[in-house]
DNA sequence: CCAACTCAATACATATTTGTATCGAAATGC
DNA sequence: GCATTTCGATACAAATATGTATTGAGTTGG
């Protein structure tokens, strides 16, 4: 059994995925255009050799940055949900509260998603393509809350796009002012807020 | 009377806020780092010189700009709350959609408030100052709601920060999936969900 | 085991951006 | 009206970022 010696370079993937973890981190702290080549080598401690090697442009890195992250995302949040409703009695609230608690609440991600947000918004190309990703986000929430449904009738069947569409937008914002004042608002506060909103109602539930 | 001859040379205020004005549209086009000094200024026909003789840095112009942009916002709510609140039958939709109106809505106000948004969690020093301004505008809207409940009680009176708070979270966020993509969302759109279901609850009001 | 190939590091050339210095026109004050 | 000051344009210098070879170690296939 000729055993092959153990290998000491990494592979073309393994030098891809230690360059993207460090342009998260760059991108994170510094935006796209703030971001330099060298920026994300040194935080891996690799060369702009085997950046260029790797990626042929800024952009192509970018979009492989983005994939990654929304792929992450997504299997969190099905995972999540799955687990939320597993339980026998999970009602909607249940539910929000998995979701909160799965969806990233760090700085990080908040930063770079922003940063998505503004290159689709610039770029035609990326905008689709963001749009698309964000599509799937937004069927595993309505997804999920129509399996709520069944058990919790207090959410109306239809405007199911909308809510998914709210929850998303509010918890950006949250995120936004949770980071910005951290001691005005907690991180779900606004989220926890527009639950109680959704479920019963503002002159009667809110307490 | 020896009159002055017609001025021929404009003012250092007049350079500075056509320096402002090419910012305002450099810096919603292609970000805070990927404006250049020439990018700004040749969208308003000076040169380079007179931007480094009216702005010390990037930073302080962005300052500038930031400040400038805030208080035109301010001055238009002060107003539209203003006229909104005058008519005598005011209700608290009437108020939200004089606000949603008032409220800029375009794509560069957005770029730009995401950046600002941006730069002051990136920078400690513009956290406070961003955090003061946007408190300003987060009173404007408690003002005038807690006026909206002395003719309209679906509101409660207590939960107002939080209220105004969620109200620009969900304008911010709209307007962003609104930008993306235009056939989904309507700009308006998740904000008057929002007002329906902070003015009956979910379950009866969403129609 | 050797030849062909792959990959990351280094060195180099180019382009872009910014900051500084200088110059001339225009306004102000005596 | 003349000297002084201000302001914006131009020219110059320095720094920074990107992209393109080139080199050498490591890997694969015959």
């Amino acid at each position: 059994m000729s055993r092959r010696p153990a290998r000491t370079r990494p592979t073309r993937a393994q030098t891809r995925e230690r360059i993207l973890d460090g342009a998260l981190e760059a991108f994170a702290e510094r935006g796209f255009h703030g971001a330099t080549q060298e920026d994300i080598c040194e935080r891996v401690g690799l060369s702009r050799g085997a950046y260029n090697s790797s990626f042929r442009s800024k952009d192509e890195l970018f979009f492989a940055l983005y994939d990654r992250v929304i792929e992450r995302l997504q299997s969190r949040l099905e995972e999540a949900t799955a687990s939320a409703l597993s339980m026998p009695g999970s009602t909607a609230d249940n539910f929000l509260k998995a979701f909160i608690a799965s969806y990233p609440f760090d700085r990080d991600w908040y930063l770079l998603q922003a940063e998505f947000g503004l290159y689709a918004l610039r770029h035609p190309a990326m905008a689709s393509h963001y749009a698309e990703r964000q599509g799937r986000i937004l069927v595993i929430i309505e997804g999920a809350l129509a399996d709520i449904l069944r058990e919790d009738s207090r959410i109306v069947a239809r405007d199911l796009p909308r809510i998914a569409r709210l929850i998303l937008a509010v918890h950006e914002g949250s995120m936004f002012q949770g980071l910005l004042e951290p001691h005005e608002v907690t991180s779900g506060e606004l989220l926890d807020f527009l639950v109680d909103l959704m479920l019963a109602g503002a002159a009667t539930s809110v307490d």
